[in-house]
DNA sequence: AAACGCAGCAACCGCCTCCCA
DNA sequence: ATGGGAGGCGGTTGCTGCGTT
């Protein structure tokens, strides 16, 4: 059937930006803000598609924008999140205050995989490329063996296939991850359906210590206590707290972002944060996200 | 100085998903 | 329930600038 154009390309300019053309793009936004980009571009003035509009303003001309070089924290962050989430870049970006998906994009593909492959990594599936044959075979007896050891440290008396994970980015990254917004939610749930990464392997525990990539999204651990508490909260699972600390935090909390402005916490994390063994999905460094919970394809 | 090759990046294309009528 | 419109996303292209010969 085919869809029609999103806009009537004979009619639009096409190619590198002007400084015309962004100064009426930027002056449009900041009088009217983000609307239908499909009919921008004609009350902005500019013989553009909506589309291209929308790139522009959202990768180059955006207030917001950290432009400049990548530094070193952020090189690690873009390779663990690459390393969890794959080629989805607006979910790294979201990740990386400032940066587009575009940008991180092009810096992936220009830099980061160079980098990956000086070190033998291989950038695709984040493993040594000297190794990747090896640990697919050996790859099933590891994650067994995890899953063993994560049930004893884990208290979890029910059986499970399940590999409890252990996620912590370096302590250099955490400082990045700022305050997020409820969309974090997605990548749980996006991405459960398309990825189950496994990395258990040696080199990527030495790569990033504690970075067990075996995630899953499942039934929620305490489902019957869940159920009982009212919507945007759930009960903090005695996993993380070695079963001391059940209590009600609130759905920022549960994403790493306490404190924040959508907090809306019970109880105070502060004085039960004490135990901390490890658990720093994406900064969430000691909430109460319940990995057995998460499953990445 | 000119030609060539390469890397980096801005922008486009087409597909997918979501939302609404 | 369904089809179309709009936004969003990832892959790819092509231009530009820089380094090398």
């Amino acid at each position: 059937m085919g869809r029609s154009p999103c806009c009537e390309k004979s009619h639009t300019n096409k190619g590198a930006w002007t400084k015309e053309e962004d100064d009426r793009l930027i002056a449009y936004i900041r009088a009217h803000g983000e609307g239908c980009w499909r009919s921008l571009p004609k009350a902005a003035g500019l013989l553009r598609c909506g589309k291209s509009c929308r790139l522009r303003w959202i990768n180059y001309l955006r207030p917001d924008l950290k432009r400049g070089n990548f530094s070193d924290e952020e090189d690690e962050l873009i390779i663990k999140l690459h390393s969890l989430l794959g080629n989805k870049w607006s979910l790294i970006a979201g990740r990386l205050p400032g940066r587009t998906d575009n940008e991180i994009k092009n810096y992936w593909n220009t830099h980061i995989r160079r980098k990956l492959l000086n070190r033998g990594i291989d950038p695709a599936t984040h493993r040594s490329i000297s190794d990747q044959n090896h640990h697919q075979t050996s790859n099933i007896t590891s994650t067994a063996a995890a899953t063993t050891a994560a049930g004893a440290v884990a208290g979890d008396v029910t059986t499970t296939t399940t590999t409890t994970t252990t996620i912590s980015f370096a302590n250099t990254t955490q400082h990045l991850i700022k305050n997020e917004e409820l969309e974090d939610v997605k990548i749980i749930k996006d991405y459960s359906d398309h990825r189950k990464i496994k990395n258990t392997s040696p080199e990527n525990q030495e790569r990033c210590p504690d970075l067990n990539l075996e995630l899953r999204i499942g039934p929620p651990h305490h489902h019957a206590q869940i159920q009982h508490q009212p919507a945007g909260e759930y009960l903090r699972p005695s996993l993380m707290t070695g079963g001391r600390n059940s209590g009600v935090i609130c759905f920022a909390c549960s994403l790493g972002i306490q404190n924040s402005k959508e907090c809306s916490c019970t109880i105070s994390l502060n004085g039960t944060s004490g135990n901390s063994t490890g658990y720093d999905f994406m900064g969430m460094k000691n909430v109460g996200l319940d990995y057995r919970s998460l499953e990445m394809k």
